[in-house]
RNA sequence: GGAGCUGUCGUCUAGCGGUUCAGGACACAUGCCUGUCACGCAUGAGAUCGCGGGUUCAAAUCCCGUCAGCUCCGCCA
C-alpha cells in the first residue's frame, strides 16, 4: 500500500490520470484513465464488476451490458491478474453498496473503454492467500509475490529507510562514495566469494565483504566522513537472518571518538523512527561494557526488553560440601543463577529440556532448583545443601515461593553464556516479550582479542585495524586478552544491527597487533600491504561503523527472516529459486576464466 | 559438516498398511445470474501421493537412501 503522503499527481502518465487507490467523493462525476491488475472478477451475468489494483490499492470497475457494449464483452474474457486500462466516470455508489474494507469503497468506476494490454496464465497462487504459501513457492515466482500488499510494504518501508539515512547523512556532511565490488580479499573473518580474472589468468578478485579498508583510506584521503549503502558478501551458510549478499549503511568519519560515532548514529535512528515509523525515539541509548553485558545478560547482544537477570552466587558455596559447586569455585569458576517466576508451568520434561540446552552451550551441567508452596527446596541436589546455604541463598536472591532458580557452575564465560542461552529459550517460551518495542542498547569495551580455533592463538574479536583502549593497553605484552577495544555494538531487541570501531592510527601499534595475531611479513604485505602503505603517508584518527540494513528493516516491520525485505532471496542453500543461480557455464566461459573443473563426481 | 521439522491436484490440506490408485476447500473450465465485493447456483476437468530402492499378499501410509524447502548448531559480526 501507498505512503503516508502520496503525493498522486507525479504518477500521472500519457496511459493514465489517476491511481486506482485514489478515487473517493471529491472525484465524483469526473472522467478518469485507470492502469493495472485485475485483482478479481465478479461475473453477474449482465453485470460486471472488476477490482482493478496498482501499488496504491484496488477499485471497484463496473460494466454494464446495456452502457458499453464493447467494454462489457471484453470485460468476459478478462481473468485474475490480465493487465488492463480503463476509461471511465467516477460515481457515488448507493448508500447499502459502499464497500468500508477499501479507501475506495465509496465509490466505483463506471467503465466506458477498456484495453487489454497483457493477459495473465492462471497464476501458481492467489494474492489474498499469499500468507498460507509455502515459501518455496513464492520464492519461485516472486514477481506474483512481490504483488502483495505485505512485500510492496516492506520494501517500500526499506526504501524510506534507505532515503531518511541519505538525507540525514548527507545533512551530517558525509559524501556518499562508491567502492569496488571486483576487490582484494579484506581481512574479515569470513570465507570470500571469488571472481576469476579473465585479463590476468590465474589470479581472482574478491568481493567486499565489507567496504571495510576502502572507507579508511577515502578518510586517509581527507574526504572527513564518507558513508555508503554498500552491498556486501560473505561465503558462509545462511540462516533466517543472514543471506550471502546483504546490505550495510557503512560509515566512517575522521577526528573521532567513540562518543562522536555514537552521537551520529542514535541521530540517525531518532530519524528513522520519526520519518519511518512515526515513532519518537528516546535517544540516548542505555550503554553497557561487554564485560556487564556477558556479567548480567550472558551475551554480547542482550535483549533487554525483559528482566531474568543473571546473578552471582558464587560466594554463597565458597565453602560448600558440594563438591560440584565448590570445586568449581577452586579452580576459580563462578557459580552463576537466574530466577524464573511461576515455576509450575515448568514441566520435568521442560527442566530435562534446559539440562540439555545447558550442556549444548558448553555448561558441564545445569542445577534447577524449585521452590514449592512452603519455600521448600525441590530439586535433585535439594540433600547436598547445607540448611545454611538455602538461608543465604533465599535471602540474597530474594527468593519467593513458586519460584525457580537455574544454577550453572563452570568458568565465567561458559556459565553466563550457558543461561543467556537459557534467559532467551524461556523468555521466548513464557511469552515475555512483547512486540512492538524498540530496545537499543550499545555494548562497548570489548575485548581487543579472543582466544582462536588455534590452540594458544589470539585472533581480534573485531577486526585487527580496530583500536585499543588506552587504560588497558599496558597489558598488551604480558596479558594481551585483557586489552580492552574501542569497538562497540548496537543491539535492537537482542539482535546485533551494527558494529564499528575506533581505528588505529599509529603504525608501531598497528606492527604489535599483527605480531601479537603471528602475521608474517609476507602475509600482511600479501593481504593487505596496499593499506600498510597508505597508512605511512599521514592519517587522521578515524573511526565508523557498519549497520545492517536488512535486519534493521526486518525488526522495524516484526518480520522473523530477512527474506521478506529483500526482493529477490536465496535459499538456506544459496540458491536463487527465481533464477535457478548459481548454474553450470559453458566450455568458453571456463576457458576464458581459465578454469578447469575438477572432476570428482 | 551435524541435528530437527516438512514434502499428497495450480494452491492449502484430509488420509498415516486393505470398501480411498486418494476426500475437501479455494483456484481453473463451461453454462446461468443487474449490485457484488470471500458474489451465488449448476456441471466438469485436474494428483501414480518429491524421487529411488526395500519390507509385505497389499504402501501415499512402514523401513533405508536421496533430493528440495525451513529452523538451529558449527561457520559467520
Amino acid at each position: 500500500m501507498g505512503e503516508a503522503d502520496m503525493d498522486f499527481s507525479s504518477y500521472v502518465t500519457s496511459f493514465r490520470s489517476n491511481l486506482c487507490g485514489e478515487p473517493d467523493n471529491s472525484l465524483i462525476g469526473q472522467e478518469v484513465k485507470l492502469c493495472g491488475w485485475v485483482n478479481k472478477r465478479r461475473d453477474h451475468g449482465k453485470l460486471i464488476f472488476i477490482d482493478l489494483r496498482d501499488f496504491s490499492g484496488i477499485v471497484q470497475l463496473v460494466f454494464d451490458s446495456k452502457t458499453s457494449v464493447h467494454s462489457y464483452k471484453l470485460a468476459k474474457t478478462i481473468r485474475n491478474e490480465y493487465v488492463i486500462t480503463v476509461t471511465g466516470v467516477i460515481r457515488k455508489r448507493s448508500v447499502e453498496t459502499i464497500n468500508t474494507s477499501i479507501p475506495t469503497g465509496e465509490v466505483e468506476v463506471a467503465v466506458m473503454d477498456m484495453v487489454i494490454f497483457s493477459k495473465s496464465k492462471t497464476p501458481p497462487f492467489m494474492l489474498d492467500h499469499r500468507d498460507s504459501v509455502e515459501e518455496n513457492t513464492r520464492l519461485k515466482y516472486r514477481y506474483i509475490d512481490l504483488r502483495s500488499d505485505q512485500m510492496q510494504e516492506n520494501l517500500r518501508m526499506r526504501h524510506r529507510i534507505t532515503q531518511t539515512v541519505r538525507k540525514y547523512f548527507d545533512s551530517k556532511g558525509f559524501v556518499e562514495i562508491e567502492t569496488p565490488i571486483l576487490a582484494k580479499s579484506t581481512p574479515e573473518g569470513a570465507r570470500d566469494f571469488l571472481v576469476p580474472s579473465r585479463i590476468n589468468r590465474g589470479k581472482f578478485y574478491a568481493l567486499p565483504q565489507s567496504p571495510q579498508l576502502f572507507k579508511q583510506i577515502l578518510m586517509f584521503s581527507g574526504f572527513d566522513r564518507v558513508y555508503q549503502v554498500a552491498r556486501c558478501f560473505r561465503d558462509e551458510d545462511l540462516r533466517a537472518d543472514r543471506q550471502p549478499e546483504f546490505t550495510q549503511i557503512d560509515l566512517e568519519m575522521s577526528f573521532v571518538s567513540v562518543e562522536d560515532v555514537i552521537n551520529v548514529i542514535e541521530g540517525m535512528f531518532k530519524d528513522i523512527f520519526s520519518h519511518v515509523t512515526g515513532k519518537e525515539l528516546n535517544i540516548p541509548f542505555k550503554r553497557i561494557t561487554w564485560q556487564e553485558s556477558m556479567e548480567n545478560y550472558g551475551s554480547d547482544k542482550p535483549d533487554l526488553r525483559y528482566g531474568l537477570n543473571i546473578r552471582d552466587i558464587s560466594h554463597i558455596f565458597k565453602k560448600s560440601g558440594f563438591r560440584v559447586f565448590s570445586s568449581v569455585l577452586e579452580r576459580g569458576g563462578c557459580i552463576k543463577s537466574i530466577i524464573v517466576k511461576d515455576s509450575k508451568r515448568f514441566s520435568r520434561k521442560d527442566l530435562d529440556n534446559m539440562v540439555g540446552i545447558a550442556k549444548g552451550s558448553g555448561a558441564a551441567g545445569l542445577v534447577w532448583i524449585k521452590l514449592d508452596q512452603d519455600m521448600k527446596f525441590q530439586s535433585p541436589v535439594a540433600k547436598f545443601l547445607s540448611d545454611d546455604e538455602i538461608k543465604v541463598l533465599t535471602e540474597t536472591l530474594n527468593l519467593e515461593a513458586g519460584d525457580l532458580v537455574l544454577i550453572v557452575a563452570d568458568d565465567f564465560l561458559i556459565s553466563c553464556q550457558a543461561l543467556g542461552v537459557l534467559r532467551t529459550h524461556i523468555a521466548d517460551k513464557s511469552g515475555l516479550i512483547k512486540d512492538g518495542e524498540f530496545n537499543f542498547v550499545w555494548v562497548y569495551e570489548f575485548p581487543l582479542f579472543e582466544l582462536g580455533s588455534e590452540e594458544g592463538k589470539i585472533t581480534p574479536m573485531h577486526h585487527p585495524f580496530t583500536r585499543p583502549d588506552n587504560e588497558t593497553l599496558e597489558y598488551i605484552d604480558n596479558d594481551p586478552l585483557k586489552v580492552k577495544s574501542q569497538a562497540y555494538d548496537i543491539i535492537l531487541n537482542g539482535q546485533e544491527i551494527g558494529g564499528g570501531s575506533i581505528r588505529i592510527n599509529d603504525m608501531k601499534l598497528q606492527k604489535k597487533i599483527f605480531s601479537l595475531l603471528e602475521l608474517s611479513e609476507e602475509k600482511i604485505e600479501e593481504n593487505f600491504g596496499f593499506f600498510i602503505k597508505a597508512m605511512e603517508y599521514g592519517i587522521p584518527p578515524h573511526g565508523g561503523i557498519a549497520l545492517g540494513m536488512d535486519r534493521l528493516t526486518m525488526i522495524l516491520l516484526n518480520l522473523k527472516s530477512i527474506r521478506e525485505v529483500i526482493a529477490f532471496p536465496k535459499t538456506q542453500s544459496a540458491v536463487s529459486l527465481l533464477s535457478g543461480s548459481p548454474s553450470g557455464v559453458s566450455e568458453k566461459q571456463l576457458r576464458e576464466a581459465n578454469i578447469r573443473l575438477v572432476d570428482d563426481m
